[in-house]
RNA sequence: GCACCUGUGGCGGAAUUGGCAGACGCGCUAGACUUAGGAUCUAGUGUCCCCGACGUGAAGGUUCAAGUCCUUUCAGGUGCACCA
C-alpha cells in the first residue's frame, strides 16, 4: 500500500474527469434530468473564500449522488463579473475592467478546479461576454415593449463613494451596501422595472415552491403587504386629501392628520396657508436630510401644522388641524395619513409634542393620555358612534363599508416593495438598448442589432454631477432613431449587476445558443432548477429580482415555468477561528489555496461539511480540519485489512445497511455532519474487528464519494472497480436488514432508569411489561410499593410508576 | 421597536414522532511503539459529596416521561426598520 498523496490523486482524476467529458449534461438524454444549482460567483481579485466551497460542495454531493442515481445532471458554473469592486480597481489602475475580469476568472477557474466541483464547465457562462448579454439587454427590450420599464425623476439613493443611483434593496442603515459611504436622497431621471405589479404574485407562488421557511418570511416581509383602506378627507380649501390606513376602526379617534413634506397638495394650497414660510423651511431642510438621517432621527418627531387649513373627519365632521412631518412617507400608501394618537405609537409621540388632543376609542389599554393601546386582538369600540362595543377585528370592515358605501372610501391593499431602480451611472455593465428621439421619445433599438457593446473610453469614472462614463463616448452615443431615421442619443446608464444574474440559470440550459436565450427544448426539458443553493443575504435582491424576471418571462412565453426554483436552502456563514466574521482587517481569513495544498481538496471539502449544521454559522477549525484529514487516512489505511471477500460479512451486515440508509437520508437533509460521522463509525467498526471485506470497503468509499470524490475515484480503480466510481450505481440496501434483532430495553421506575435488558426486538406492550417485571433488580425496587401503572414503549422502554 | 433564528461538556456539534442527553470529531489524560514526536495505535474523558445524585441560558408549567411542548424571562445573531 502506498501513502495516501493526495496531490498526485487529486490531479490524476480531475484530469481524467476533464478528459472523460464525465459531467457534462446532456440535452438528448432518455435519463430523468436533475438541475443542481449554485450561486455563481463574483469573480473578485480576492479569490475564493473558504465560505463559497460551502454551498458548492454541498449541492457538489447532491448533483454526484443524482448521477449515481441515474440521473442526467446539470450542475453548472459561470460568472456573475460585471460590479463595482472591479470598476472601482479598473478606475484605480487605469486597467480596462474586461482585463481585471479576465485575470480574476482566471484564478477563480484555477481555485474551483482544484476542488473538484462535478461542474460542467463546457456550459460556462460570463454576464460579461456580449454573447451573453445580448440575451440580458433582450430581456430588457421585452420589458420595455410591455410597459414594465419606464423612466421617471424620482428622488433615488444616491451613493455618495460609489456615485450612483442605488435600489432600495442595496441601501443599508441608511449607507451603501457595497462601500458604506452615506447614501443621500437625489433627484434623477432613472428607469425603472415594475416589479410592484407582481407583488402579489411574488407572495401567492411561494405556496408552490420548497424554499426554506424563513427565506419565505424574508420575502413577503419585503414584499410588506397591508389590508386596509384609502379615506377621503375634505379639506377647507376644497380639495380632497386621501389617507391610506389599516385601522379605519380608529377613524373616529383621528385628532390630525399628517402630509409627507413632499405631498403634492402642499405645493397647491401655498396661497391659503397663512405660515406657507415655516412650511417651506421645513420642507427644506427635510429634502437636506438624507435617509439616514431621517431615521437616525427617527425618536425625535418634526413636523409644522398648515395654518389657515383644515381637514372634515368623515366619521363625525370635526374638524381637524393639518401637519406635515417627516415622519410620514411619501413613498408609501397616499403620502398621508390620519393620526390617531391613542392608537398608535408614532401618532402618540407626535401628539405629545405638539400638544394635540387624544381620543380613546379602543377600551382594554391602560390611560390614552399615558400611552398609545395598540392591540387589535382585545378590546372593544368606544366614542364611535355606530362602532361602539364591537371588538377590533369586526369593527375594521364595519367602518369601511360604512365608506364604501358613503362614498368616503374604499379598501385598498398595499405593499412596501418599490419599484426597482435598474438604471446605474457606471461604464462596467450591461448598456441599456434604447435611444433617445426629440420626436419620438425612447426608441428600443431593433433586436437584429443586439449585443449593443459597450464602447471603448478612456476614462472609467463617472462624471461627478453624476453622469455615466459612457457619456464621453460621444461616437458611440450619437445615434439615429430607428423608428424616424432622424438624430438621436443612446442611453449612457448601464444596468445593475442585479439584471445578469436574474436569469443566468436558463442561459446553462442551452448556453451556445446563437437564436434565443435559450431553445424550447431545452427549456421545457431542464426547467425547473431543482435545488438552488445560495446566501441569505440574496433573499431579497437576487433572488427576488430573478424571480420577478422570470414571471414575466412565463407571461410573454418565454419560459415553460412560473417559478424559477423549486427549492432554495441556505448554508451558514464560516467564521474566523476566533468566532467572527472573516475579513482582512481582522486577520483570520483562511486561505483555500494553503488548505488544499496542505490537506488537499478531499480534506478541505469533508471538513465544510462536516463542520456544524449546515446552515448555521461555524467557525473554522484548523483542529478540526486536521481531524478530517486523519479520518481519510484512516479510510485510505483500511487497504491493509481488506480481504478478498466481495460480500458483506454476517457480523457486519445490518451496519453495512443501516450506514448506506443513513448517508443517503443525511445528504439529502443537508445533513452532511451526521453523515460522515456515520462513516466514521463505520470505519471505527472496521478497525475494531481488524479486518474488512472487499464489498464492505466498496460501499463505504462509494458512499464516501460525493464528499471525497478523488481518493475514492483513486481506491476504486486500485480495487479493480468498473469505470468511474463518480458514474457507478449508488449503493442499496434493504430496509429488513437495517433492523436489529436484539434491541436494549430501559426500565425506569417513575421516569427514572433503574436498569438496561436486552430483548428481542418486535416485542408487543404486555410482553414487554412483564420481562420488565421479572427483572431482579426492578423487583426489588418495588417491592412493598403500590403499582399504579406501567407504561411499555416497544423498542424504546418501560416506564414503572410507582407511590 | 417588529419579525425570524440560536443558546447542550474545555471546543465544533449529535439526539424522526416527547422515550437511555452528550453520537462523531477536536482537545485533554494515561499507556504502547519510537533516537525523537506536534506521527501512529490502545484505553479513558459531562459535573459532584462517585454502589448515589445532579445536569441541555434562567424561572415556572403540562406529562408516567421534556433538550424537544406551553408561559414568562435573559443572552447572542440575522433581517426589516416612522410602511400608517
Amino acid at each position: 500500500m502506498e501513502q495516501y498523496n493526495f496531490k498526485t490523486i487529486e490531479k490524476k482524476w480531475q484530469d481524467r474527469w476533464e478528459a472523460e467529458g464525465a459531467f457534462h449534461a446532456l440535452n438528448d438524454s432518455d435519463k430523468p434530468k436533475y438541475y443542481a444549482l449554485i450561486e455563481f460567483p463574483y469573480p473578485s481579485g480576492m479569490g475564493l473564500h473558504v465560505g463559497h466551497p460551502r454551498g458548492y460542495t454541498a449541492l457538489d454531493i447532491i448533483a454526484r449522488k443524482r448521477r449515481m442515481e441515474g440521473y442526467n445532471v446539470l450542475y453548472p458554473i459561470g460568472w456573475d463579473a460585471f460590479g463595482l469592486p472591479t470598476e472601482n480597481y479598473a478606475i484605480k489602475n487605469n486597467i480596462h475592467p474586461k482585463i481585471i475580469t479576465e485575470k480574476n476568472i482566471a484564478n477563480f477557474t484555477r481555485q474551483l478546479k482544484m476542488l473538484g466541483f462535478s461542474f460542467d464547465w463546457s456550459r460556462e457562462v460570463n454576464t460579461t461576454d456580449p454573447e451573453y448579454y445580448k440575451w440580458t439587454q433582450w430581456i430588457f427590450l421585452q420589458l420595455f415593449k410591455h410597459g414594465l420599464a419606464y423612466k421617471q425623476e424620482m428622488p433615488i439613493n444616491w451613493c455618495t463613494g460609489c456615485k450612483v443611483g442605488l435600489a432600495n434593496e442595496e441601501v443599508v442603515n441608511g449607507v451603501c451596501e457595497r462601500c458604506g459611504s452615506p447614501v443621500e436622497q437625489r433627484r434623477k431621471s432613472q428607469w425603472m422595472l415594475k416589479i410592484t405589479e407582481y407583488a402579489q404574485r411574488l407572495i401567492d407562488d411561494l405556496d408552490d415552491v420548497d424554499y426554506l421557511e424563513k427565506i419565505k418570511i424574508q420575502q413577503k416581509n419585503w414584499i410588506g403587504r397591508s389590508e386596509g383602506a384609502e379615506v377621503k378627507f375634505m379639506l377647507s380649501s376644497g380639495d380632497e386629501l386621501i389617507v391610506y390606513t389599516t385601522r379605519a376602526d380608529t377613524l373616529f379617534g383621528a385628532t390630525y392628520v399628517v402630509m409627507s413634506p413632499e405631498h403634492p397638495l402642499v405645493e397647491k394650497l401655498k396661497d391659503q396657508i397663512t405660515n406657507y414660510d415655516k412650511v417651506e423651511e421645513y420642507k427644506a431642510a427635510a429634502a437636506r436630510k438624507s435617509e439616514f438621517e431621517r431615521t437616525e432621527l427617527a425618536k425625535d418627531k418634526t413636523g409644522v401644522a398648515l395654518e389657515g387649513i383644515y381637514a372634515v373627519n368623515p366619521a363625525n365632521g370635526d374638524k381637524l388641524p393639518v401637519w406635515i412631518s417627516d415622519y410620514v412617507l411619501v413613498t408609501y400608501g397616499t403620502g398621508a395619513i390620519m393620526a390617531v394618537p391613542a392608537h398608535d405609537s408614532r401618532d402618540w409621540e407626535f401628539a405629545k409634542k405638539f400638544g394635540l388632543p387624544i381620543i380613546e376609542v379602543v377600551s382594554g389599554g391602560k390611560n390614552v393620555q399615558e400611552e398609545a393601546y395598540t392591540d387589535v386582538y382585545k378590546g372593544n369600540l368606544v366614542n364611535s358612534g355606530f362602532l361602539n362595543g364591537m371588538p377590533v377585528k369586526e369593527a375594521i370592515p364595519a367602518m369601511i363599508n360604512w365608506l364604501e358605501e358613503k362614498g368616503l372610501g374604499k379598501r385598498k391593499v398595499n405593499f412596501k416593495l418599490r419599484d426597482w431602480v435598474f438604471s446605474r451611472q457606471r461604464y462596467w455593465g450591461e448598456p441599456i438598448p434604447l435611444v433617445y428621439c426629440e420626436k419620438c421619445g425612447w426608441v428600443p433599438i431593433d433586436e437584429s442589432e443586439l449585443p449593443l457593446t459597450l464602447p471603448e473610453v478612456e476614462h472609467f469614472e463617472p462624471g461627478e454631477n453624476g453622469e455615466s462614463p459612457l457619456a464621453k463616448a460621444y461616437d458611440w452615443i450619437n445615434t439615429t432613431c430607428p423608428h424616424c431615421g432622424g438624430p438621436a442619443k443612446r442611453e449612457t446608464d448601464t444596468m445593475p449587476q442585479w439584471a445578469g444574474s436574474s436569469w443566468y440559470f436558463l442561459r446553462y440550459m442551452d448556453p451556445h445558443n446563437k437564436e434565443a436565450l435559450a431553445s424550447k427544448e431545452a427549456l421545457e426539458y431542464w426547467s425547473p432548477v431543482d435545488w438552488y443553493n445560495g446566501g441569505m443575504e440574496h433573499t431579497t435582491l437576487h433572488l427576488l429580482y430573478s424571480r420577478f424576471w422570470h414571471k414575466f418571462l412565463y407571461d410573454i412565453g418565454v419560459v415553460p415555468t412560473k417559478e424559477p426554483y423549486m427549492k432554495r436552502t441556505s448554508h451558514g456563514m464560516i467564521l474566523g477561528e476566533n468566532g467572527e466574521k472573516m475579513s482582512k482587517s481582522r486577520g483570520n481569513v483562511v486561505n483555500p489555496d494553503e488548505v488544499v495544498n496542505e490537506f488537499g481538496a478531499d480534506a478541505f471539502r469533508t471538513y465544510e461539511m462536516f463542520i456544524g449544521a449546515f446552515d448555521q454559522a461555524t467557525p473554522w477549525s484548523q483542529q478540526g480540519l486536521k481531524g478530517c484529514y486523519k479520518f481519510l487516512e484512516r479510510v485510505w489505511s483500511l487497504q491493509a485489512i481488506v480481504t478478498d471477500e466481495e460480500d458483506y460479512s454476517s457480523d457486519l451486515e445490518k451496519s453495512m445497511h443501516k450506514t448506506i440508509k443513513k448517508v443517503g437520508e443525511d445528504y439529502e437533509r443537508m445533513k452532511y455532519n451526521t453523515a460522515i460521522a456515520a462513516m466514521m463509525s463505520l470505519v471505527n467498526e472496521f478497525t475494531k474487528k481488524g479486518s474488512v471485506t472487499k464489498g464492505e470497503y466498496m460501499t463505504l468509499i462509494t458512499l464516501l464519494n460525493p464528499v471525497a470524490p478523488h481518493m475514492t475515484e483513486e481506491l476504486w480503480e486500485t480495487y479493480g472497480g468498473e469505470g468511474l466510481l463518480s458514474l457507478h450505481a449508488w449503493p442499496e440496501f434493504d430496509e429488513a436488514k437495517t433492523i436489529d434483532d436484539e434491541i436494549e430495553i430501559v426500565v425506569q421506575i417513575n421516569g427514572k432508569i433503574r436498569d438496561k435488558m436486552t430483548v428481542p426486538a418486535g416485542l408487543d406492550r404486555d410482553s414487554l411489561s412483564g420481562i420488565a417485571m421479572e427483572s431482579e433488580k426492578i423487583k426489588s425496587l418495588t417491592e412493598g410499593k403500590n403499582i399504579v401503572k406501567v407504561i411499555a414503549v416497544p423498542g424504546k422502554l418501560v416506564n414503572i410508576v410507582v407511590k
